[in-house]
This record gives C-alpha cells, structure tokens and sequence, in this order.
DNA sequence: CAAAAATGCTGAC
DNA sequence: TCAGCCTTTTTGT
C-alpha cells in the first residue's frame, strides 16, 4: 500500500497526536507481545520517517521500527476505537488515541546501533531536508541497470515506490529502459523535482495525484482509481500529454508503465521545440 | 463465498 | 527469477 510519501504523512500526523502522550500496548494477533510489554506505559518521544520505513522512540530509549510492506496497515481512532481485528500485530492505547497496526513487514524493537545501521542503508529520500540531490545523482547513476530498476533500490533512493516512478519519469519526460549511467545532470534534476513535488503534495493530502495537464478531452470526470494517475495502470490508454497508448512493460517481476511517444532520449526539448512551432505556428 | 491483485521486500535457487 | 510473507479491497461465481 504504501510508498514514501504515506510514511512522511503517518510520522507528521503521529508528531502531531501522539508524540509526548504514554500508551498501554498490546498485540491481539500475538507474535509482538514481548515487544508490546516492552513499549507499554513509555512515553512517545518523538517520530521519524526515513523512505518507507518508520521509527518510533520511546522513553527510556526504546526504539520500535516499523516497515508496513505491501500488506500492511495503520489504522487511527480518536476516543473510542473499535475492538481490533484478529491480525492487529500492535495496539497502542491511550485515553484520547488509539493505533491499530496489522500486516507490517516490520514491527520490531531496535538497538540504538541496529537502527544506525538499518538507517545508512537507505539512499537518499526527496522529502527529508537532509536530502542530498547530488548524492542521489551519484548513487543513482551507479552500475549499469535501467533508470527505472535505479529509482526502485531504496540503497540508491529511499521512499520511491512503483507509481512515484512511473509518474516522476513521466513528468520529467525521460525514458525508463535507458541505463541509469547516462543520466544527465539536466535530466536528473528534472527527475528530483517531479518526485519533490509529487511526494510533497502526497505527504500533505494523503493520496498521489498526478497534475496531468492540460485536461484532455478523451477523459471523463470521475474519482475512480485509475483517474489519479498519468501513465500508472493506465496500459493501452491514450497519454495525457500527446495521446500515444501508454506501454506495459515487467521489469524485474513488476509492471513498469510510461509513454512511448513523450518519453523519449530528448523528449523534453523535442517537446519544447514543437510548442515553440506551435507558438509561431499562423493563427486559424 | 472464492479468487485475485496490490504502491514491498527477503531468502533461496 | 521466483515463491512466500500477510492484509485489505475488489471482482467474479
């Protein structure tokens, strides 16, 4: 379910409403209970968000890492909460909040050494202010894979999941099979600004949403899923942007979408060179 | 109801 | 590269 983006937004909310107030915890499902023991009665000191992995620490320096994977689940009640599920692997309780996790890759305590270790692995993540872009450049143009099998090593890039690819490279109009070691400066820094921004608004609003502009005809008005997105899920549709049928391709076991006909060597001048065209085209 | 799929990652070939 | 993990939601009988 979740990529980078949903982290940063949980670890802002949990900022906001949970740290600083102490939790009675649990675990239903029963294979966190030692852990839950652990954190119970603790006070939340504060919560941080590294790609998509997520650290809690509590009083008395006790660390619970958590990683929701592609099942995983976070579920928020103020005042009553319902009884939870049978899988809930944690439950934090407190009077005003309560949190319900289920599914998690992860849910584990860490040694403050253990966490410093699990943390230097992780590549760069557009939303932390510590971001280094240029360290990202280097990191991804390493080794001689494709752009888009790059983006998705969270050693390289931390927090980029399968739509923020295929949106970002879509927005910076660059092709997704090229190796990653001739990326351009240029392009590169294209690339780190559409998933500045797309994980920025995903952070804020809770949900990805791809400003593909300008409004094109053959689209309908609606909310369903696919509505969200410029190229992700969308094979065989007709490209937002200039109306090519959006591509399929698996890459490393997982589907890769883009656009054929704007994502291209140099699409991005080329496209830039039609509209100049356009501009001085003769009025009709 | 059952089945399938999903934004992730790991460990074993 | 593939199965397995594990939950929720959507789709199909």
């Amino acid at each position: 379910m979740p990529e980078g983006n949903i982290l940063h937004r949980i670890a802002r909310v949990h900022g906001q409403w949970l740290v600083g107030r102490s939790f009675t915890a649990d675990s239903p499902q029963g294979r966190f209970s030692a852990g839950a023991r652990h954190l119970s009665g603790r006070r939340l000191v504060s919560v941080d968000a590294h790609g998509k992995h997520l650290f809690h620490l509590f009083e008395g320096g006790v660390r619970l890492h958590l990683h929701l994977g592609l099942f995983g689940h976070l579920r928020h009640f103020r005042s009553r909460a319902p009884p939870p599920s049978a899988a809930c692997r944690l439950r934090l309780a407190s009077p005003q909040v309560t949190l319900h996790l289920a599914g998690p890759q992860a849910c584990e305590l860490l040694g403050p050494e253990e966490e410093a270790q699990l943390r230097s692995r992780l590549g760069q993540d557009p939303l932390r202010p510590d971001a280094s872009p240029s360290r990202a450049f280097e990191a991804l143009r390493r080794g001689r894979i494709p752009l888009a099998a790059a983006l998705l090593d969270q050693e390289r890039i931390a927090g980029v999941g399968n739509i923020l690819r295929a949106e970002a490279l879509f927005l910076a109009r660059l092709p997704p099979l090229r190796p990653a070691s001739e990326l351009r400066l240029a392009d590169f820094e294209r690339l780190w600004e559409a998933l500045r921004l797309l994980m920025e608004d995903a952070a804020r609003d809770g949900r990805i949403v791809t400003p593909h502009a300008p409004p094109a005809p053959w689209e309908t008005p609606g909310k369903r899923r696919e509505d969200r997105f410029s190229v992700y899920d969308r094979a065989g549709q007709p490209c937002p942007r200039c109306a090519t049928p959006i591509s399929r391709v698996t890459l490393a076991g997982r589907g890769l979408f883009f656009c054929p006909g704007c994502q291209t060597p140099h699409g991005h001048t080329a496209s830039v060179a039609r509209r100049k065209v356009m501009e001085h085209a003769p009025k009709t």
